[in-house]
DNA sequence: TTTCTCATGTAACGCGTTACATGATTAC
DNA sequence: GTAATCATGTAACGCGTTACATGAGAAA
């Protein structure tokens, strides 16, 4: 339930409501979650609860209130117990090597179209983390620490997904090599 | 739910029973699944219910019969379709870069010992993939193009860590450097 | 007139996890 | 005697998703 404190660390920055919230991880491309409703307004009601946070209710004329949650001192030392918690190796869902476990009913073409779509796909997201990274938040007072940390992430994103189109772009040539030297081999027997 | 296609890759090897799909899900290390029953079971059924594979029940004295699952015809029909659907991207959760985000808060010392802590944890990780790409499975009649793909699969586990594990080990070092430079700063204004 | 932005929230559902339940045999 | 192996399955729960619900004002 790491979102819950990635929505404390974002309200340590500044004082914000669900709405804001919504709209930071969804534009995020760095964060895992969609940013659904369900899950923010809950979240903002547990730290509430556990008195990580401060409700304030700003009334708006032609808009809904405003629910303006600001971290008390109680979260953030609550962000800083979790921050310093022994982390976890990341956890990868890569559905597409599951996908190349079987893939060997595939023919030659049928193969390298399916490798194709792959380096599509990890190039499109490539293509969006490389916006954002260039992209500045509007992001008040950050120290020369803090903002080298936010651009260290986003190169780890962005190194990860050049990782995968190079090991995928290997994987291609090398199964184009393997194709060709079992063409040579075929015709040598047709021959013989 | 790729869990079912993926069982039912292994049925196209060889008839297994749930158990047998249990076992293996928990040793690969590269399976992003815990091999709970619940869903094991669950995906047998509904594979059965589909006509992707049949279902024999071996009768045995001293031990519960054993309910063998065996790939279709059909089955490998839908196994091939699943393969040749366009990929999606890989999709990572890595709660310590969540962590790092507000990470500020922390002193040289703090911070170093954290990244210590997911040099550790990813070191850890990688030691199991690379004792599990040594290992041979026993899994029969292989092409040598499945063999290279079930290689490059590996290979993409472990390059995907050995990744993480530079990246963080260069961030430890440039933090030092900063820290160092910091100090020296501090230091002369303090003798001015 | 339709769509977008602001702003809050709920309902239904899917996937995945741990833990529970049974019960015989074999190994330490 | 305790634990592991074989073998099947269920219950309870957590996290995450999409879709639904409301309702005003502003922009296209």
């Amino acid at each position: 339930m790491s979102i819950n404190y990635v929505i404390l660390g974002y309200l340590s920055w500044r004082p914000m409501t669900g709405y804001d919230i919504k709209k930071i991880i969804a534009d995020a491309e760095t964060l895992p979650w969609s940013a659904n409703n369900n899950q923010i307004y809950r979240a903002l009601i547990k730290l509430h609860q556990d008195g990580w946070v401060t409700k304030t209710i700003e009334n708006q004329v032609g808009a809904p209130d405003r629910h303006v949650y600001a971290v008390t001192p109680a979260g953030l030392e609550a962000l800083k117990d979790w921050v310093v918690t022994t982390p976890d190796p990341p956890q990868s869902k890569k559905p597409f090597l599951d996908q190349l476990m079987w893939a060997d009913c595939l023919d030659a073409a049928e193969m390298d179209q399916l490798l194709e779509a792959y380096i599509e796909a990890v190039g499109e997201k490539l293509f969006f983390l490389r916006v954002q990274a260039d992209e500045k938040p509007n992001m008040p007072e950050r120290t020369p620490r803090e903002t080298y940390l936010w651009e260290m992430i986003h190169k780890n994103w962005i190194a990860h997904f050049e990782l995968e189109l190079k090991w995928v772009r290997q994987m291609r040539e090398e199964l184009m090599t393997m194709e060709k030297q079992q063409q040579r081999e075929l015709a040598r027997q047709a021959r013989a």
